[in-house]
DNA sequence: TAGTAAGGTTCATTATTTGAACCAATTATT
DNA sequence: AATAATTGGTTCAAATAATGAACCTTACTA
């Protein structure tokens, strides 16, 4: 591990939860040396990755995060293509819907929309990382992102976060072999407890799935719920959002749906 | 130059106008050794500061700055509150202002907001850096940010970007010492031809500025501006942000800027 | 007021970064 | 179609920068 991801790795410890981490914090975190983290900490002060609370001297996320993002979504306006389209979604679908990007070591959520009617709701905070092995979205993005990802993946430990989380090399094999002949993923509170998933890929210019969309609902009435015309629903946004980002389904894996029953 | 900011100041060089950099880009914009631009760039993707353009293998901001802003901002809703007071000034003015930032190097827009009625409208792009030394908002930083914000900026080679962008070091320090004395700045065309600006610092818990709420207007309207009576009430706007960030405009400051015109 | 814990610093040792030269693939040019 | 030029990417010895144990300072607390 360079350098450099050793800095900006101390960023990915930010969260909705945790918005604020002093020197000693990092150090129980990261388990490195307190001088190296103080000068990483230091560096990124200067280039405004984050900021020093003059107060407590504790670090926080800082103000050119802000400006990156919108150059980005300025001349790449991700968000707003996928937005439409999960907005549209969940609406007619009436439970929550969300895309999520695949980000190094996780999925990044991009943006969320809760059409729903139901009196339970599902909580989606759109801060924080979701992890590989434990959502459908993560399963998905396994199963359909670049190779590497499923390795890596495979060969780290991995956290058990409910009773339902699989955290076996070998079972997280099968559930995305599962995935890649289904063409989609359901997940029954791997993730969090009362919460079933059901997601697919989209994708952009790359033969590997850039990002998922994915339908999150209480358990309780994903029995009630038609499978089929779901994922069919998730593949026509999928296939929706792709386009406009400049790239397709890819023909190998169109062709396969075609022929399962995701598709009649 | 520790091998993170070099890294780090790569992200700087994308905007608007120059969405996707390709390597020997790279290599011609900073001057460094391609090799090592090469690894960096690698080591950013892997962290997903960057995304490869697959097919032009042109290399373009990546998703994670969407995640960490958003969470910046979910515990942190600066861009919340000084949107809000933004927008008010704005609509009351009948004007565009816009409120920045202070990042490393230059002032990064945080929001603006055009509640303009004249027929001529300022252009203002959310997704690029402002330089210190050349706006109003810039001086005012200057003036009432950290010490060391000016010490380097004057020791830096400094464009001029029009006919009235001030360069000498001199003259920079002059005009701080004017804005110090004054309690804001007003710049004319030093930046844009045609655009003329009066700014103010906010504060947050530190007695340095923290950023600064500007109004940007076309010249030729801004003689029939009242000044005295603007000033007034960005100063006011400054003031409700400060407090709404937990911070305060420093009692130096405010006892100095009482006895001016400009509160009187 | 002594003790603790936090942030921060130093400097010899160590390990990583660096860059000139090189390779491969694509795109202009003749 | 052959050749040159340009781009992305890689290698490895030499140079430089990162590292971390020990130490310092400040703020709070018992």
């Amino acid at each position: 591990m360079g350098t450099i991801t050793k800095s900006l790795n101390l960023l990915n410890y930010f969260s909705k939860e945790r918005p604020e981490i002093g020197l000693v914090d990092f150090k129980n975190l990261t388990g490195q040396d307190k001088a190296t983290i103080h000068r990483h900490l230091t560096e990124l002060v200067e280039n405004g990755f984050l900021e020093q609370n003059p107060e407590t001297r504790k670090y926080r996320l800082g103000a050119t995060l802000m400006r990156l993002s919108a150059v980005r979504e300025s001349t790449f306006p991700m968000r707003k293509i996928v937005t439409r389209q999960v907005t549209s979604l969940s609406e007619s679908l009436g439970e929550l819907v969300h895309a999520s990007l695949i980000v190094s070591k996780g999925m990044s959520p991009l943006c969320y929309h809760d059409g729903g009617t139901g009196g339970t709701r599902v909580y989606f905070n759109e801060a924080d990382m979701l992890p590989l092995h434990a959502t459908a979205s993560g399963i998905t993005a396994l199963a359909f992102g670049h190779p590497e990802l499923l390795e890596k993946t495979i060969n780290s430990r991995l956290v058990k976060y409910t009773d339902n989380t699989i955290t076996d090399p070998e079972k997280i094999n099968e559930s995305v072999s599962t995935a890649r002949r289904n063409g989609y993923v359901i997940s029954d509170q791997s993730f969090e407890r009362e919460v079933s998933s059901i997601a697919v890929p989209f994708f952009e210019i790359s033969p590997y799935a850039y990002g998922t969309i994915s339908l999150a609902v209480p358990t309780a009435r994903m029995a009630r719920l038609n499978e089929n015309q779901l994922v069919h629903s998730l593949w026509a946004t999928s296939r929706a959002i792709s386009k406009d980002l400049g790239g397709d389904v890819p023909e190998h894996l169109s062709n396969n749906l075609a022929k399962s029953v995701v598709l009649a």
